[in-house]
DNA sequence: GGGCTAAATGTTAGCGGCTAACATTTAGCC
DNA sequence: GGCTAAATGTTAGCCGCTAACATTTAGCCC
């Protein structure tokens, strides 16, 4: 993660002050306008702020959106998966137990990041890679359990890859509950019959 | 797809010609050098031409790369699938079956793009991308065939990142032939117990 | 509350990807 | 060989992003 990513409900030092402007005013011009439209410079003359100064706080315009602290939990709960299953079946076991773990007070921000990334060709292609990271997380704790690292990168890609899908048919709708997108993305992929 | 991606042997048109030209020498730099690190301008001086031209054969840089003409077979073969399984096993069984029936004699290059790929992240996520149009074609024959939207996007999304991390590892290695690893990584996923 | 230091911000200049409008050349068929 | 349409070049510019350097301001200590 580059930066703590807005967890202060009111913000106090300046840093945070203006970070939050520069989430508060990028969210809205581009659910207003749209990613692409959006200029850097317009998201930060909102927040009565330098184009320089944007990237300082963010390395890319798309990291406005894109941030995954959940790692570690994720990791350990793959860790605590019986060993007996195999790879592709601990990731999912795994990733269904962190996020039912998960509190969920965040929701209606989350929603919002999510919903443009859903509807932005070049995001869903960030949001991919910016999974990267929790990806080798995964592979690495799924061969120290004992699998191969070529079966154990595709358990990973192809679990992930269930649980984004979900995120954004969730992102999409106002009747579901994260948890519950969840479960019912990896109930579609965890097939025993 | 943007351009027929070179299938002639040998180039007649000065179209067909400049298009090889741009390829190759993209192709050469790319491994050369790495490709964020290669110039649009360069690959276009190499090729005799100028950055301008090179933006009308292609319209982005990562689309020298990127392209995937396999759609059609794909979800054909899925049609095929027995209506009985669930969703997630008839994408992957059509994944399956498309790939066995392919013949492969461009592997070569096929392995060379997918090399450049696997080790430039952020062309992992514009391959991603690119891989949405494909998608949308499994979950239409997915939804046809009767799944909900929802689960039909989650399956497709899920054996796609099974399909792309199988064609990473095999990128990476030269004893394995490219069916072999599709069949790997599916089954990976596809488990039966 | 004033002052001091470090943090935060601004300025300027520039590169690479990409686009548009218009002019020019060249390929390839008759 | 000549003609037309295709292919290419030119110029100018926007946007994302970076670097080096100068300037302001925040926020803690007294």
């Amino acid at each position: 993660m580059t930066d703590a990513q807005r967890l202060d409900p009111e913000p106090t030092t300046k840093r945070e002050r203006t970070l939050a402007a520069l989430i508060d005013a990028g969210l809205e011009l581009f659910e207003l306008h749209g990613y692409e439209q959006t200029t850097v410079a317009q998201i930060a003359r909102a927040a009565g702020v330098t184009e320089m100064t944007f990237f300082r706080y963010f390395p890319a315009k798309e990291h406005l959106l894109l941030d995954d602290p959940y790692d570690p939990v994720l990791i350990e709960a793959i860790g605590r998966q019986a060993r007996t299953d195999p790879p592709f079946l601990r990731a999912a076991g795994g990733v269904r137990a962190a996020w039912r773990a998960l509190p969920e007070p965040e929701t209606p921000i989350i929603r919002r990041r999510v919903r443009i990334i859903a509807r932005t060709p070049s995001l869903r292609g960030a949001m991919w890679r910016s999974t990267g990271n929790t990806e080798r997380a995964i592979v690495e704790q799924l061969v120290v359990d004992g699998a191969t690292l070529e079966v154990a990168r595709v358990a990973a890609a192809s679990v992930l890859a269930a649980l984004v899908a979900g995120l954004y048919s969730w992102a999409e709708r106002d009747d579901l509950s994260l948890a519950e997108a969840i479960e019912h993305a990896l109930d579609v992929i965890e097939v025993r019959r």
